[in-house]
RNA sequence: GGUCGGGUGGCCGAGCGGCUAGGCAGAGCUCUGCAAAAGCUCGUACAGCGGUUCGAAUCCGCUCCCGACCUCCA
C-alpha cells in the first residue's frame, strides 16, 4: 500500500492521518434514527457512509467497536403540540403505547438497512435504555456549575461554559453571533440565556413517556443521550464520530460542551459527517415533506419514483458519489446507478468462472495488478473516496470482460487472475458492501440446471440452424424476464 | 441577517496548479445466423469577468446563481 488512511476531520477543516487512540482498536460512535417513522434515502445514506468507514477499517485489521444509538425518547415537536415528545404524540394517534411504536419502527429500520447491506453496529443502544446514565450525567453537570435547575428542568449554562472553553469549536460559530440570532422558542422563559439548552425536562401532564428524577418527573434533554452512551461504550475519549451534517449545529456542538463540561476531557479524535442528498437541489428532509420512504424505492410504490429499484442499486447510487458532497436524486441518474452497478456485477461473476489458456507470468501483468491495488487502496484511503474506487472496479471489469470475449491480447497466469478476481471482491464485496448474496439454495441451483437444460436444447436447434426454435427460446425467456447471451463458447443467462 | 459549502460535457459525478476520472445516454467500429452482451474509438466540459503563474476547472478578487446550518432533522 502507497498510502496511509486519512479522514477529513470536521472540526480541523482538514485532512488528517487516522491513527486510533488504542490501535488496533477503534472506538466509532454515529447518531442514528428517531424511530417515529420510517426511514428515507437520507438515513440510507449516513447508514451506509458509516458502513463503509466500519468495514474499511476491519478490512485493514482495525478491531472496530461500532455504536450507534436509538432515539426513542425527549425530542419535541415543532408544532402546535409543542412539548409533547414526539414518540408520544405519534402513540396517541395511533392507540398505542409509545414503546410499541418505537418496537414498530425499529423492527422496519432493521429491515431496510438490512436490505442494503449494511452491517449492523456492535452495540445499538437506545436512550430509554440509559435513563439513570442520563440523570446521573446531568447531576455532574450541575456539580461542576454548567448547569442550573429552573422550574423542574435542567438547562446548561452556555454563557458559564464559555467562559472556560470554546462553544462552538465544531461549527465554527461564535457566541456573539448566535446569540443576537437566536428564536423565541418554547421554555425560553426559563433559561437564562437563549442558547442554553436542556438536559432534563419538566414534563405536562399530558406527555407520557416520562421518568422520575431528582428534579421532576420528565424526560432527559435532546443531546444528553449521545454523550451518555458514548462515553458508557466507548470511554469518555474515543476515535470517531459520525453524523449527517445537519446535526453539526447544535447536537453535536452539545455534545462537545456536555461531555467536557461533565467528563473533563475531549470526547472525541475524528470528527465525521456526512452531506445532504437533495431532491431538486434541495435537501431531503421529513420537515420539508419531500423524503421519499427506502420502502418505496424497493417497491416503486411513490409519485416520484418511475420504477422500483433494487437495494444494492441505492447502495450503489450513494456510493458513487463522495460522502461529504451532496448527491441529487433522479430517476435518470438512478437507472444509470442501476445499469453500472449490473456491469460490474456481472463482470465479478464472470471472473470467479472464467478458465482460458492461461499466459506464464508477465511482468505487464503484474505491473497492471499492482497499480489498479494501489489505487483502489488510495482512493480508500483519501477519506473513502468511494467514487474513485468504483472507477477503478470499472476499469477492471473491461480487462475481465475483454478476456472472457477473446478480445484482450493481455493474457495472464492463472495464479495472477486469481489475484485480480480476489482483488475486485475484497472491495466489491467486502468493503463496499456490493455483492449480492446468491448463495447456492436449492431452488438456485434447479434453477441453473434447467437453464442448462434449456440452453443445450437451443444450442442444438441453432447446430441444425433451426434458428426459429432457438429465438423462439430466447424470447420466451427474455418475456419472463431471463436474458440469454450467447458468448465465444456458449450462452450465458442472467435474471434481468 | 450571521456562518459555511457549492456551481464541471445531454444526465449523474470525481478531480482541486501541468498528467484520460468513471458511469449512464449518444455516434462509429469489432464480434455475431440475428439479437443481446462485451471490447475498442469519439465528444474536448469546468457559471461570468478580471488577476497571479511558464502553465488554472484547480490559487486570488469581483459579479451572478444555488444550497446547508442558525429550530426537530441523516
Amino acid at each position: 500500500m502507497s498510502s496511509t488512511l486519512h479522514f477529513y476531520n470536521t472540526i480541523t477543516r482538514k485532512k488528517e492521518v487516522f491513527v486510533p487512540a488504542n490501535a488496533p482498536f477503534v472506538g466509532m460512535y454515529v447518531c442514528g434514527p428517531t424511530v417515529y417513522g420510517d426511514a428515507h434515502l437520507g438515513h440510507a445514506r449516513s447508514a451506509i457512509t458509516f458502513d463503509i468507514v466500519f468495514r474499511y477499517l476491519k478490512h485493514l485489521g482495525f478491531k472496530v467497536r461500532y455504536v450507534r444509538n436509538i432515539t426513542d425518547v425527549g425530542h419535541l415537536e415543532n408544532d402546535a403540540d409543542h412539548g409533547e415528545d414526539k414518540i408520544a404524540k405519534k402513540a396517541r394517534l395511533e392507540q398505542l403505547e409509545p414503546m410499541e411504536v418505537v418496537q414498530y419502527y425499529k423492527d422496519r429500520y432493521h429491515k431496510d438497512m438490512d436490505a442494503l447491506n449494511n452491517n449492523r453496529p456492535s452495540i445499538e443502544p437506545q436512550a430509554s435504555g440509559h435513563i439513570i446514565e442520563q440523570i446521573a450525567m446531568t447531576e455532574n453537570l450541575l456539580l461542576n456549575g454548567f448547569a442550573y435547575v429552573s422550574n423542574g428542568s435542567v438547562y446548561f449554562d452556555v454563557e458559564k461554559y464559555s467562559a472556560s472553553h470554546h462553544y462552538g469549536k465544531l461549527s465554527g460559530r461564535k457566541i456573539e453571533d448566535l446569540q443576537s440570532n437566536s428564536r423565541d422558542l418554547d421554555g425560553q422563559g426559563e433559561k437564562r440565556s437563549p442558547l442554553d439548552f436542556a438536559l432534563w425536562k419538566k414534563a405536562s401532564p399530558e406527555h407520557i413517556m416520562r421518568w422520575p428524577s431528582p428534579w421532576s418527573d420528565g424526560f432527559p434533554g435532546w443531546h444528553i443521550e449521545c454523550s451518555v452512551m458514548s462515553s458508557k461504550y466507548l470511554g469518555n475519549s474515543f476515535d470517531i464520530h459520525g453524523g449527517g451534517l445537519d446535526l453539526l449545529f447544535p447536537h453535536h456542538e452539545c455534545e462537545i460542551a456536555q461531555s467536557v463540561g461533565a467528563n473533563g476531557e475531549e470526547p472525541v479524535r475524528y470528527w465525521l459527517h456526512n452531506n445532504m442528498i437533495t431532491l431538486n437541489g434541495q435537501k431531503m428532509a421529513k420537515s420539508l415533506g419531500n423524503t421519499i420512504m427506502l420502502h418505496e424505492f424497493f417497491s416503486g410504490d411513490n409519485k416520484l419514483l418511475e420504477q422500483a429499484y433494487d437495494p444494492l442499486t441505492i447502495r450503489f447510487f450513494i456510493l458513487q458519489a463522495h460522502y461529504r458532497s451532496t448527491l441529487d436524486f433522479s430517476n435518470e441518474a438512478l437507472i444509470a446507478a442501476q445499469k453500472g452497478y449490473s456491469k460490474l456485477k456481472t463482470a465479478l461473476s464472470a471472473a470467479k468462472e472464467l478458465s482460458l489458456n492461461w499466459n506464464a507470468e508477465s511482468k505487464e501483468v503484474a505491473d497492471k495488478i499492482s497499480t489498479w491495488s494501489d489505487e483502489l487502496a488510495d482512493a480508500m484511503n483519501d477519506d473513502m473516496n468511494t467514487a474513485l474506487t468504483i472507477a477503478t472496479l470499472f476499469e477492471m471489469s473491461s480487462y475481465i470482460n475483454g478476456l472472457k470475449n477473446g478480445q484482450e491480447n493481455l493474457i495472464p497466469s492463472k495464479a495472477e487472475f486469481e489475484q485480480i478476481t480476489q482483488l475486485f471482491a475484497a472491495y466489491f464485496e467486502e468493503v463496499l458492501g456490493l455483492g449480492s448474496e446468491v448463495n447456492g439454495n436449492q431452488s438456485a441451483e434447479i434453477l441453473n440446471d434447467v437453464m442448462d437444460v434449456l440452453l443445450e436444447l437451443r444450442s442444438n436447434a441453432k447446430q441444425n440452424k433451426d434458428y426459429s426454435t432457438a429465438d423462439a427460446i430466447r424470447d420466451k425467456l427474455k418475456a419472463i424476464g431471463v436474458t440469454i447471451m450467447d458468448g465465444k463458447d456458449g450462452a450465458d443467462w442472467q435474471v434481468d
